[in-house]
DNA sequence: TCTGGGGTCCTAGGACCC
DNA sequence: TCTGGGGTCCTAGGACCC
């Protein structure tokens, strides 16, 4: 197989979450900070600052001293903003290149080919561009494939004097980075395939690289195989300007409190299964496997632990909220195993699970289709209504009002909330 | 002395990503 | 006390079939 010199770029937002909180607060510039995930339970994005001290997916309980200590300041996550300050960087960079693919809320990948000797000054008008219009710092990797772009990009963060743009369509230059980045920073290499080629004494980019595809693929499988070949700049990730239909979603959550009997249980599972059936509809989708889950707390195993997780096929397929709450409690109910006793389990985390979804144009269509008008007039009204007057407005009863399942964020003690709220701030 | 072989489909679980 | 949520892809192994 033969190197591709056609350039790809990957141009990435500088810690994309607290870039985003800065833009709107100006005593956020300069100081620690960081942003918590959904339940404030960890640490997903890091300014500069805090990166000294703190790492990514750090639990703020295990960190509290320090984020006190270095006066880090704690914000939890709101992706209604993040979303959309993404979709206008995505927009500037559109008319920059025809060819884009948004890999992921802060990244994406740009073709640059077509562009010769002025790839490198058009990267950096790009990066300028996003920083005008939309004030997003961002950094941008050029490389022949995928996984080498990713490198750049990684190279361009680190290393001020790429200036925000690294090259890597030189031979020289990609192997002089190549041999001075850790295995461990590269796109595909998590911790398990990191361990394992540290133990075969593989431990740079450019060893990765060396490796024989054949035992590339014996150390891991054909994913290594393929990781190897795109480090030698041979394209085995497509470039995806057209997204892909999607395969699942899913609706998971964390409680707040454990759920110890089956009515709070079913009541998690009724408000999962209630927004899963809204988000296919959303997407114009119906499933046809849901799978339904819950668990105790996994980081807890001394206490009784029992995990339960059932798939169903929807015949028909469905978005109907009814169908799906009703197949997911009576799927949750089969696999309960608490007791009345006071000796039951604590369920920590609840989800719905939804696959072989297809667009609801496309459905296959039935013998003997069930009639429902009234279900379909139904869930018409309920997004109307919820549309109209905000998400909850109206619910199935059985999700009930009082929530005690709801995330801690919903049901923190006044206590907690008044600390991460008291932490110090640092005006400049 | 000694239980067929080969194909497909499905699922659970692992690994990785942001 | 307190450890996120939502995705994708791959593989091994069981079920089933002829």
């Amino acid at each position: 197989m033969e190197q591709s010199d056609r350039p790809i770029a990957l141009i990435d937002c500088n810690n994309f979450y607290v870039s985003c909180e800065r833009l709107f607060d100006v005593s956020l510039r300069g100081v620690p900070i960081i942003v918590l995930s959904n339940n404030d339970g960890c640490a997903v994005a890091r300014s500069e600052e805090a990166k000294q001290f703190i790492k990514m997916g750090d639990p703020v309980f295990k960190i509290r001293d320090l984020i006190k200590r270095h006066g880090v300041v704690a914000l939890s996550s709101n992706y209604t903003l993040y979303g959309d300050v993404s979709r206008r960087v995505t927009e500037v960079l559109h008319s920059y290149s025809p060819r884009l693919e948004t890999y992921s809320i802060d990244e994406s990948f740009v073709d640059l080919s077509g562009f010769g000797d002025r790839m490198e000054a058009h990267a950096a008008r790009m990066r300028d561009a996003v920083r005008t219009e939309t004030g997003i710092p961002t950094c941008v990797g050029i490389a022949p494939t995928k996984t080498l772009a990713k490198l750049a990009n990684y190279a361009a963060k680190k290393n001020p004097l790429f200036s925000g743009v690294c090259n890597l369509m030189d031979q020289d230059v990609r192997d002089y980075v190549m041999r001075r980045i850790p295995i461990g920073e590269i796109w595909g290499v998590g911790s398990a395939t990191e361990a394992k080629l540290k133990a075969q004494g593989i431990n740079s980019a450019a060893e990765l690289r060396d490796l024989p595809l054949a035992l590339g693929r014996k150390i891991g499988t054909v994913v290594l195989e393929r990781l190897v070949a795109e480090l030698r700049g041979i394209p085995c990730i497509d470039f995806e300007d057209v997204p892909p239909q999607r395969k699942g979603m899913a609706v998971t959550r964390s409680a707040g409190t454990p759920m110890t009997t089956f009515d709070v249980l079913a009541q998690a599972i009724t408000a999962h299964a209630t927004r899963a059936a809204e988000k296919l509809r959303q997407h114009g989708l119906v499933a046809g496997t849901m799978t339904v889950f819950y668990h105790t707390n996994p980081h807890k195993p001394d206490r009784p632990r029992h995990s339960f997780s059932r798939s169903i096929r929807l015949r028909p397929m469905s978005n109907h909220t009814f169908d799906l709450v009703d197949a997911a409690v009576a799927a949750a109910r089969r696999g309960w195993k608490g007791d009345p006793s006071g000796n039951g389990y604590g369920y920590t985390k609840a989800g719905i699970i939804l696959d072989d979804l297809l667009a609801e144009a496309d459905q296959p269509a039935m013998l003997f289709p069930p009639d429902r008008p009234r279900d379909a007039r139904l869930t018409d009204a309920l997004d109307a209504i919820n549309d109209r007057f905000g998400k909850k407005t109206m619910v199935l009863a059985r999700e009930g009002v009082s929530r005690t399942w709801a995330t801690k964020a919903d049901h923190r003690s006044p206590r907690y909330t008044t600390r991460i709220s008291e932490l110090p701030v640092i005006q400049l």
